[in-house]
DNA sequence: TGTACATCAGTGAACGCGCGTTCACTGATGTAC
DNA sequence: TGTACATCAGTGAACGCGCGTTCACTGATGTAC
C-alpha cells in the first residue's frame, strides 16, 4: 500500500512532531519507536522508510520542538510592554502550565541530561536554539552594552532552565520571586 | 564463600560509591547494574543480596553523591573571603574541573532530568539535597531578609545547576560573568 | 574451648522482556512506452 | 490516453542484544550446644 510523496512527507512531519512531545514527556530512553509509531497511527516497520536510526528521530524531534518553543519566547516579548518584556518571556516560560506540560514546552528543560548524553547532531540542534533563546533575552536589556547583555542574558536563560528542572524533580510550590 | 558482617557493610558502601560515580558519568539508563557491580570487583549476581532492586540503588547513590557536593560548597564558603562567600561557591560550583568531571560532581547536574523521571525516593532526595544548597547560599545574603534570601537563593542554585546543565548539551567557551 | 550446623555474601548461568533494527511481503503510486 | 512495470510507504513477524531479576550452588562465617 505506497502511499503518494506528499502523504509520506506529511507521515514523517507527523512521526517527528509525535516524537517530539513523546520524548519530552518520557524521556528519551523511556520512549520506544514502536510507541512513537503507534501514536502516530502507524505500524513500528515503517520507522526505517523515514529515518536511518533512532538517533535521527532525536536530532530532529528536538529541532521541531525548539521552534514551537522559541516562537512562544518572541510572541511573550512582543505581548509584553516596551519595559517589561524581559519580565514577559520569564513569566510566560515559568508558568505553571509550562512546569505542568513539559511535552509541549522547552526541550532542554525537559530532556536536558538527557540530551547532553545524546550525538553531536542533536546536541548541536539544542545548543543551537539555546543561543538563540539567549540571544531573544540579551535584546531586551535595551540598556546593556550588547556584551554585558548577553552574559547576562546566558546566566537568565540558564536559571530558567534549571529553575524547571528543579520543579521537574520534585514539583515545589514556593514562589520564585526575580 | 560468605563474608563477614563488616566486609559485607564495606562491600555495600563500595557498590553504592561506585554507582553514584558510574551514574553521574554515562547516566543511570546507559549504567547497567552488570558494569556497576564489575567497577566494584564484584560480579553481577550478588547484587541482590544487598538491593531489592535498582530503584533503591539508585536513591542511595543520589543520596550519596548529594553529601560531598554540599561539603564541598560548605568548604568554599568558609574559605572564600567573609564578604564574597557567595562567589566563592558560585566560582567553586562553576570551576572547568566540576564541568570536565560530572563523575565526582552535583548530581542534580549531571542527571538533572533522569532523576526528575526517577520514583519518589529518588526524587525526594534530590530534592533535600537541592534545599539543603539554597539554605547554604541563602545564609551569604547577610543583608536581605531571610524570606527574600531565600528566593534570591533558588535562583542562584537553579541558575548555577542550568549553567551546569547547558555546558553539558555543548561545553561551551563563552565566559558566564557573575 | 571445640564441634555441628544454619546462615548468607558472592558466583555464574539462566530467565523473560522490550528494545532498535531487519526483512519478506503487499499493493497503490508514479513512470516509461 | 492507455497499458505494463518498477518503485517504495507501510505491515507484521522475526532477529540479536542487553537489561533487570532470579536461582541453584559454594564455602567461609557466626552461632548454639
Amino acid at each position: 500500500m505506497k502511499k503518494s510523496k506528499l502523504e509520506a512527507a506529511e507521515t514523517r512531519r507527523r512521526i517527528v512532531k509525535t516524537a517530539a512531545a513523546e520524548f519530552r514527556r518520557h524521556g528519551i530512553h523511556d520512549t520506544g519507536l514502536s510507541g512513537v509509531m503507534a501514536a502516530a497511527g502507524l505500524t513500528h516497520g515503517g520507522f526505517y522508510r523515514h529515518f536511518d536510526s533512532k538517533d535521527e528521530l532525536v536530532a530532529e524531534a528536538c529541532a521541531a520542538a525548539m521552534e514551537p518553543a522559541a516562537e512562544n519566547a518572541v510572541a511573550s516579548a512582543c505581548y509584553g510592554a516596551a519595559n517589561n518584556s524581559l519580565e514577559a518571556i520569564v513569566t510566560s516560560y515559568l508558568c505553571p502550565d509550562h512546569r505542568d506540560n513539559l511535552s509541549e514546552g522547552c526541550p532542554i528543560a525537559a530532556l536536558g541530561t538527557e540530551l547532553a548524553r545524546s550525538d553531536d547532531k542533536t546536541r548541536a540542534v539544542a545548543t543551537a536554539g539555546f543561543l538563540k533563546f539567549v540571544d531573544l533575552i540579551a535584546e531586551q536589556y535595551r540598556r546593556t552594552k550588547p556584551k554585558a547583555a548577553k552574559a547576562r542574558a546566558l546566566v537568565a536563560a540558564s536559571a530558567m532552565i534549571g529553575v524547571l528542572v528543579m520543579r521537574a524533580i520534585w514539583a515545589m510550590r514556593s514562589t520564585i520571586s526575580r
